[in-house]
DNA sequence: TTGTATGCGTTATCAG
DNA sequence: CTGATAACGCATACAA
């Protein structure tokens, strides 16, 4: 509370009690009277005694609250992971102070240095495209914060890891393309050093020779999600329209990129599917609500971020340091829409 | 940081000083030689010393945090919202701390709870669309606890607020579709107890008015924003259709009204605008990508944010109570696309 | 100019 | 069973 918070002191004085008493009262501990006990607990409640969470963070070391840095509330996939991770942390009493990168290792850095110096118990990130040094996380991980890594994670430092099945949702994505009959499918996808774009790369790869075509390098667009996102994409189609061999479909592997060439494909007036054919990642809700509605990947960002937070907390809670380290994996989804595609 | 968590008893130590002088030097104080400032400063930069912000809390009796609580981060309306927030409160030291209430008072009250006994010293808040019940707010602000409303405020209680200009906002939009041609134009709006929604709807009605038409209670529709708001929407829907006179066209009062009203006349395979007109408060981005481009009306949200926050800084770092209250408000931006009607 | 002592709210340790 | 005291990390009134 503000103002006149009520303390442990309070309570004492007024029952002519000591402050030691009153507080092993509360805690319910074996050596108090049950008369005791019922006084004081009595008391407190009728007037609304609350410990005081930050003497507690002095005493005990800890904070019970636990970062997360994800570059963009705003976008549908991360607000879901955050809002997966809320619905474990309220239930057991952490909460969470969310930082936003901005998709910029320097924000991403000051964001770092912000949570640890507020002593968060544990973290939950999801790292730029940019983010090359991981000296830093590596630093902070080895001085004991426990650190979940989701969606874009970082294979060197080892710790747990909450992911989707890339290589299977990019797969089934090319896959879906295969079968409406596109012959020349581009891949628009993040910045090469990220783990998940080199998945999602494979997956596409994979799917394109299992249908017996060859994969073109051409075809491969890299586009980091800088503000610059929009000129990037631009640019990449660009170079598709340009080859030779121009693509007649586009898998797009990141929400900001689905959004990204729609809006391309829209303000140039190209019919999607009819002209190109398009699908990509994203947990938006409005694919539906474009015509045609779009064919999708989705991931299970709630559960993402469920499981993330389960694993942390698991972490901060456990006595002595986790050894071994999990990767859960999980489906996305392949939600087909305006399927039939009109030649 | 974590485990070895560097404090000033350590510089003191390593330098041969008391704690309180490392203290003063640190601060800058001016009762410390130049000498020993240096000194300390240089130490303290080399170990990389940050001071224990928990400690700090507990001595000045507060946290350096203040609280947020929306329906759902993963309105485009809210997130941007809190992206203004943020911008102005990192620089400032203070951390945010935000709490989802799901458009539930009880929820809401939970947060409030939560919020409170994690002392935050301050409180930004948009209320739930069934919030009726505003003791427990007005108690926390009565003790002391820095309150700014925005978007959804709370006239009962006198403190800042921000919000957009509702009357105008919906005047506007309403005038648009009057422009367009449309001659039966419903309203589908939230609870009627918000005072946003009697300004929206005060809106709508004089510029029905100012028009020449005469306000049609049945084409007013209200919807509150529960977990069952698609079927809301559909069930207000219906009874518009059923009406002896059909309206042409339909202004939805919030975001979530206006995707929910536009995925319906999707589903039913209505076109937009020309068998009906459709336009709505929005601020999310996709609007562009759906065919056509909707029309809507856009809050400046980030301002808002931004605005909220500084009046919210300033309630907390004024020494003696703020007296004179502040209502800013905001214009929203009528933002027109497909705008030639094809009758 | 610097050091000592105290307190913020709580719990753990040690006495009684 | 209960009470006094110390400690968590820091800032500050008071002493020197």
């Amino acid at each position: 509370m503000k103002f006149e918070a009520v303390t442990i002191k309070d309570i004492a004085k007024a029952l002519g009690l000591s402050t030691s008493t009153v507080s092993r009262a509360l805690r319910d501990s074996y050596e108090i009277s049950p008369e005791t006990k019922r006084l004081v607990i009595e008391y407190a409640q009728k007037i609304n005694y609350q410990p005081n969470p930050i003497a507690l963070s002095l005493k005990e070391r800890k904070s019970r609250s636990i970062g997360i840095i994800v570059c963009e509330i705003a976008n549908s996939f991360f607000s879901q992971v955050i809002n997966g991770i809320e619905s474990i942390a309220n239930t057991r009493g952490y909460n969470i102070i969310i930082a936003q990168s901005k998709e910029s290792a320097e924000r991403e850095l000051a964001d770092l240095q912000f949570l640890a110096s507020r002593s968060v118990d544990g973290l939950i990130i999801s790292v730029t495209t940019e983010t090359t040094d991981y000296s830093f996380l590596k630093d902070l991980y080895q001085r004991g914060l426990p650190i979940v890594f989701f969606d874009r994670i970082v294979n060197e430092i080892a710790t747990h890891k909450v992911i989707s099945d890339n290589v299977k949702g990019s797969y089934d994505a090319t896959k879906h393309l295969i079968d409406q009959g596109y012959k020349n499918i581009a891949l628009v996808t993040s910045s090469e050093g990220l783990f998940i774009t080199k998945e999602r790369m494979a997956g596409y790869q994979a799917a394109l020779k299992d249908h017996g075509f060859v994969v073109n390098a051409d075809y491969i667009k890299h586009c980091n999600h800088s503000g610059m996102i929009q000129a990037e994409i631009e640019d990449a189609v660009n170079q598709l329209w340009g080859l030779r061999k121009k693509p007649d479909a586009i898998f797009a592997a990141s929400d900001k990129l689905t959004t990204g060439v729609l809006r391309l494909l829209k303000a140039r007036k190209v019919k999607v599917p009819q002209q190109v054919g398009l699908i990509g990642y994203s947990n938006a809700d409005y694919t539906e609500l474009i015509d045609p509605p779009l064919t999708i990947v989705k991931q299970p960002a709630f559960e993402i971020g469920q499981i993330a937070i389960e694993l942390l907390l698991q972490m901060i809670e456990s006595k002595r340091p986790v050894t071994d380290f999990e990767t859960r994996v999980l489906n996305t989804e392949l939600i087909i829409r305006a399927s039939t595609r009109s030649k």
